[in-house]
DNA sequence: GCGACTATTTTTGTATACATTTTTATTTTG
DNA sequence: CAAAATAAAAATGTATACAAAAATAGTCGC
């Protein structure tokens, strides 16, 4: 598996030290490769969000914060119902079906976080190829990555998966008996509920 | 100055071939440094929109395409205005007098494009900041880098420049007299209108 | 004992050298 | 002659070694 990969495992898994800037040679030992592989992880890990710099030297992982939670959700719920809206017109019945497959592989229980958010995100994914945006698509995928940090949230002490799951469902119907303006409000709401409930959690932490 | 800022420089003065793969020894030789400098550096540019990876090995610059520009101000004109609501109530004199401080700057004739984007960003940030939302921010700060791409048609033949420039003053004059909705609706109809003109001149080129 | 300055150590940045992969050109075969 | 197989090249990925910068510890003067 790639380096970075690994590093964001173990960053969703507290298993690398939070609140002190990460060194490379530690990093470089522990994951045994060269320092040259783990700089170019941390550059591209801190361009998604899973590091921040820490003054002049040196990244770290930067702590969870509700504001941060609040932030993603409300883009998401402004661009990715953007991108939908305009992906709608144009979605086949193939797209919908690979949506369907993705949600049966998000039943299964032994999957890993990020593998799950990776799964979550190609769900949606499939159903906003059709927009055919590319630069809208990549930064609502950006979005979705960055939220995998939180995902351990709502899919652990919030309880949120199954009822992400019956949504999910409910609006690949809606979205096959071409129901445009329900399905956009319908995506709105599954985006705004998902984030208020994890905010909410995260400020009363 | 910075490896990657002399390529964001190169690329916007079609120094760079287009069209073709970026291939590191090339730029190791013409920037006179190692490999190692440049793979940061195209990694970062990546990151930030300025190159896209071609296939499995080679990076490239990216075509402009009036999708892409659309893409960009529909997303300013959503956050942008977003963050900017958030700031309103904590906008300080300071902040405002930051602001009218680089518009003189940008007054002047003779700065190349990516500093006269650079400060058109620093522009909006003072009035941005006192949101303190850094999630939302770095995205909207990220929009904006990749919108430099672009300013060479605006400030060029669309001649936009005066009409900017002007907007920036009325647009601080009506935040300074504390009228929010106006101010942000000004924002919006800013952007959008930016969005409208470059989109429209880049469809019928 | 406290603060400024200096020396040491640690850490990141860069160059060079090698390994691996990918692409291109060549050859072989039907 | 065309297509597949193979050999050569060119390119990226990675490791090691060194240089520069930053952080730390220690020392000196007051």
């Amino acid at each position: 598996m790639d380096v970075s990969q690994r590093i964001k495992e173990d960053i969703l898994n507290n298993r690398l030290p939070r609140g002190v800037p990460l060194r490379q040679v530690n990093l470089s030992d522990s994951y045994g490769v060269s320092r040259i592989p783990i700089r170019d992880a941390l550059l591209s890990l801190r361009a998604e969000g899973w590091l921040v710099t820490h003054g002049k030297a040196g990244v770290m992982i930067p702590d969870l914060h509700w504001k941060e939670a609040e932030d993603i959700y409300l883009m998401r719920a402004h661009l990715e119902c953007l991108l939908f809206d305009m992906a709608f017109d144009g979605i086949k019945v193939a797209d919908i079906e690979k949506a369907r497959g993705i949600t049966l592989r998000l039943d299964r229980e032994h999957i890993s976080l990020v593998e799950r958010g990776e799964l979550n995100w190609r769900f949606h994914e499939a159903l906003y190829q059709a927009a055919d945006r590319p630069t809208l698509h990549r930064v609502v995928e950006g979005l979705n990555k960055q939220a995998v940090r939180y995902l351990g949230f709502q899919y652990g002490p919030l309880g949120y998966r199954a009822r992400s799951q019956q949504q999910h469902k409910a609006w690949l119907d809606m979205i096959e008996s071409k129901n445009k303006s329900g399905s956009v409000d319908f995506l709105h709401q599954h985006i705004v509920n998902a984030g208020a409930l994890l905010t909410d959690y995260l400020k009363n932490l």
